[in-house]
DNA sequence: AAAACGGGGTT
DNA sequence: AACCCAGTTTT
């Protein structure tokens, strides 16, 4: 078994030498760059991640200028990547290392796993690529080649079937190229087994595939998850000035935290403006601090907008404030900010409200 | 151990 | 519509 294995890890490399993309994050040796594409690469595909990485990289060069960044600018850099709290873990971790540790990034695996937003597979990432550690990074990739090559049941939703494949992959891994190995590993998975459609039929391993002599190939991974999914219905009342919208900034513990909307009602179905006034508590704050009913402009399309976890239906109210008196007023007494145009484009924002102001504002 | 967290691409 | 993506944190 043992000699099988580490000829599995000749033949992956072999592969990866003949097949790999050129991808900038694999030109470098820099910590920062690799721990700032891994951060990015999370839950997200190459293609999509890539520019953000070029952005990022040219507008930060180094890790204290994105420690010296405001929260804000780094999350507008980031709109439209999701996973927020990613961009948050991210600048917390960069002010960490560049005024705690001078800006030097821990050497192993055991001491970057304490960095927030960095777990088990960013860590061994890190180690191995930046620092040739023998620690292998698995991701979703890497179960589904592990799975099918060496025919592994193990539910990789489970704790049991993650340290399972960990174990297995650390096995693997050959210790005078372990950055090579795990970043073959990831490609061939995302290149060549994929999940629909794998290219068995040229693949270096076909003889020795697990899944593939027994037809399981379509069944592995085997992965247990039921994802409920939540409905929810968003009223989005946008309030406009003379060239500014009223708009706040998410806090707590719900999706977009520190991302800018408009001021909302959460309901289980879309409003008017005219039932905001007549039936929500904060419909008549409204109406106790305006003389002038203001005029209702749009009710925009319904947005149906999915998250992992929700389904969104959403609807945008574009409501014009001319009253001065009145547009000051709701500042306070509904807690918004009133915004330029210019300080719309720029703050950051959820991918649904930018889509909706290119729709009907802009 | 399970749930929460975005947005986009594929099938 | 279901599944998946160079996963991590919180509950």
């Amino acid at each position: 078994m043992k000699i099988q294995e580490t000829g599995f890890a000749r033949e992956l490399i072999t592969w990866y030498r003949a097949h790999k993309r050129d991808l900038p994050w694999r030109e470098t040796k820099d910590p920062y760059k690799i721990w700032l594409s891994e951060i990015i690469l999370q839950q997200t595909r190459v293609q999509q991640g890539l520019p953000y990485y070029q952005n990022f990289v040219s507008t930060y060069p180094t890790v204290f200028d994105l420690a010296n960044a405001a929260e804000e600018e780094v999350l507008r850099l980031w709109q439209g990547l999701g996973y927020y709290s990613r961009a948050r873990n991210l600048h917390a971790t960069a002010k960490y290392i560049a005024e705690e540790l001078n800006g030097t990034f821990p050497t192993s695996y055991k001491e970057l796993l304490k960095l927030k937003g960095v777990g088990k597979y960013t860590a061994a990432a890190i180690a191995s690529f930046a620092y040739q550690e023998a620690v292998a990074s698995v991701d979703g990739n890497v179960y589904r080649v592990l799975s099918r090559v060496f025919g592994v049941s193990e539910d990789i939703a489970s704790g049991r079937g993650q340290r399972y494949f960990q174990e297995l992959a650390n096995e693997l891994i050959p210790h005078d190229l372990p950055d090579l190995f795990n970043q073959a590993l990831m490609e061939f998975g995302a290149m060549h087994c994929t999940p629909k459609k794998p290219a068995c039929t040229t693949c270096p391993f076909v003889t020795v595939c697990e899944a593939y002599q027994h037809e399981m190939v379509d069944k592995l991974p085997v992965k247990t998850k039921k994802v409920k999914t939540r409905r929810r219905v968003f009223n989005y009342f946008v309030f406009k000035g003379e060239g500014t919208v009223l708009m706040q900034q998410r806090t707590g513990k719900d999706i977009w935290q520190g991302l800018f909307e408009f001021f909302l009602i959460e309901d289980e179905k879309f409003i008017t403006f005219a039932e905001l006034l007549s039936a929500y508590d904060k419909g008549k704050e409204i109406r106790s601090v305006m003389e002038e009913t203001p005029a209702v402009i749009s009710y925009s399309k319904a947005y149906k907008h999915i998250l992992s976890h929700q389904k969104l239906e959403v609807q945008f109210v574009l409501v014009e404030v001319s009253e001065k008196k009145f547009l000051k007023s709701l500042l306070t007494t509904l807690g918004l900010r009133n915004l330029t145009i210019e300080e719309v484009q720029d703050v950051p924002k959820p991918i649904l409200i930018e889509n909706y102001l290119d729709d009907y504002v802009y």
